[in-house]
DNA sequence: ACCCCGATCGTA
DNA sequence: ACGATCGGGGTT
């Protein structure tokens, strides 16, 4: 029934916006599927918790794109984290998938290694690929949601305390 | 060539 | 509270 993978109007829209509308979606890939339930906003070279803080660099490129290609990077040598690009070609943002309603995919690293994601993954196109995200018509109202600021940027001065991480309260 | 450190996680 | 583990990015 609805069966509706989020297309590129979805993901090119303010960041912000954007990252609420994803909790409530369905991350899918390769039979593997769960409802997001945490994520978090990183917008422009002014949040300077945002890997494209310094300019593009070989490894944040991806985050220059328009929105809908997935963002895929190693982490501590052991871990990676899946972001989904947001905006427009040329602005760098994008949203860090930390979970899924699932206990073995309740962080950013867990859920990679869940899903079998890596950077052989950075950049796919999440409109045209294996990699998606998908609406299954879970309503998600404002008193649903719950905002804080994000996690593990403490080192990142004023943006460190911008409230741009967005959950599912349980 | 070298050094520092991170959008994490599991164990102590 | 801390160690694992490694590549990116800046500096020499």
């Amino acid at each position: 029934m609805s069966q509706n993978i989020l297309k590129r109007s979805f993901y090119t829209r303010p960041t912000l916006e954007v990252a609420r509308d994803l909790l409530g979606k369905y991350l899918v890939f390769k039979s593997k599927a769960g409802k997001i339930t945490e994520v978090e906003a990183y917008i422009g070279q002014d949040d300077k918790a945002c890997h494209a803080a310094g300019g593009k660099t070989k490894r944040n490129e991806v985050m220059f794109m328009k929105g809908g290609y997935a963002y895929v990077y190693l982490i501590y040598g052991l871990y990676h984290c899946l972001n989904v690009t947001t905006e427009k070609a040329g602005f760098p943002s994008a949203i860090l998938i930390r979970a899924i309603d699932n206990p073995q995919a309740n962080g950013p690293g867990k859920l990679c290694r869940y899903f079998g994601i890596t950077r052989a993954h950075n950049g796919l196109d999440l409109t045209r690929s294996d990699l998606y995200i998908e609406d299954r018509g879970v309503i998600i109202s404002a008193n649903d949601i719950g905002q804080s600021k994000r996690i593990g940027v403490d080192y990142a001065g004023e943006s460190a305390n911008l409230p741009w991480r967005f959950y599912l309260k349980s």
